[in-house]
DNA sequence: CGGCCGGTTGATTCAAGAATCAGCCGGGGA
DNA sequence: TCCCCGGCTGATTCTTGAATCAACCGGCCG
């Protein structure tokens, strides 16, 4: 490939087959998973040599471990304005989930490895990986805390708790398309999705006991049949 | 190895050996990791000669398969009794998060395998792994129906996302304890997550918006089982 | 008593696939 | 023009660990 781009733009130090590579990993992990594959099945997907990933990666793990900086970072940081930011803690909880959404609607070959080979990376997985895992855990712990500080939260709720059940919905939303319980295909979906996800775990499953205020969660989408819940 | 087991007692000293085996298989996978470690391991674990797994199961991935199966069976039939039995849906969801909690402190090895092997085994996963597992999902997916059916659930609730957020709350709760996150030791600490993931799910986080009727779900312990709305 | 037989052993075999390495190729500088 | 150099190649080597297998117990039955 003529592309020369080289050292000169300084920038991007990663060469255009690096990405590549990386780009084949990602498929090629999503669809037969990382120890069902080979190496040669990575080459042959980006079409190159063999060899070549070896010369930009140091072995097969370190393929896998770049996989996973490279999408999670992103995703943490994203989580991390999100949650950093302004606003209030129904808006931060919507934002987080649209994060993840968005992730996955952007690259679902690459989510769908982090969540299959990598969140639950078995016990040996070395490294930082699980640390990682933990600290988007926690930092959205903080937002709870936070939160609950300033009254948004039950006060009965532990904060640290509530973040692995925010991500946890979130995953196996998510899992739920990764496996095909549900279809991906239909962005709608996606969409009424996400919105569950976070409604439910503000607000509950539960249709309103009686006597209790109707919020407005139900007003965010089409509000048609708001006045539902009311049972006897 | 001398220690011989009394054979006189007739009985199942046979398939002592195999469960010796089996136990051993579920500590290792859970300490290392199926692709983590060899049979040797297994074999050295149980005190039992290499030859012999093989003789016990034809290979590795039947080993996995059947530790899946004996962990997993009798998960399901717990939770199916559940769901298709008496009660609000208040109370099959608590039984439900009862079931899975009971289940870790009963063996958390095993648990551990089943959820960092199995639950998400990679794409590659032959057989039934996924499938037994979108099975549960479907089978609390018609509990959620039954109860939408009977307004216990609100309306704008899809049953199948709702059970999967279930099954997501319960699994991250768990891959709390562990992953370390929480201190597993602390029976008190289990208790109290499995209460109020079953709280999250069902009421939400939020604090109550200002005039609404205060529930009583902050005394999970006794008999919650309060003004949930009455079925049949 | 002897030979059969199922459970048991662990060294040996074998395949898969990770990692290496001896070069090739093409551009650019001298 | 020729040589150097670094990206690139893919056959070869090496390691790992799964699976096999021939032999070994020790009870039991004839």
């Amino acid at each position: 490939m003529g592309q020369q781009k080289t050292a000169a733009e300084g920038g991007t130090r990663e060469s255009e087959r690096r990405r590549t590579i990386l780009r084949a990993a990602i498929d090629v992990f999503a669809r037969k998973g990382y120890h069902g594959c080979r190496i040669a099945d990575v080459a042959r997907e980006a079409g190159v040599a063999y060899g070549l990933v070896y010369h930009y990666f140091k072995n097969k793990d370190e393929l896998l471990e770049t996989v996973f900086e490279t999408g999670w970072t992103g995703f943490v940081t994203r989580v991390r304005s999100v949650a950093d930011g302004e606003g209030t803690l129904v808006e931060k909880v919507r934002g987080i989930a649209d994060v993840a959404f968005e992730a996955y609607r952007v690259d679902p070959r690459a989510v769908k490895v982090l969540i299959l080979e990598i969140a639950r990376s078995p016990a040996g997985a070395r490294i930082n990986r699980q640390t990682a895992f933990v600290d988007v855990i926690r930092l959205s712990s903080e937002m709870f805390t936070r939160a609950k500080d300033a009254g948004e939260l039950r006060p009965d709720v532990d904060p640290l708790l509530a973040s692995a059940l925010l991500f946890g919905s979130i995953e196996m939303g998510l899992t739920a398309f990764v496996v095909g319980l549900a279809d991906a295909r239909d962005t709608q979906m996606l969409e009424q999705a996400k919105a569950q996800i976070a409604d439910s775990f503000l607000h509950g499953v539960l249709a309103d006991a009686p006597g209790a205020e109707v919020p407005a969660w139900k007003r965010e989408k089409s509000g048609t049949k708001s006045k539902a819940p009311k049972r006897t």
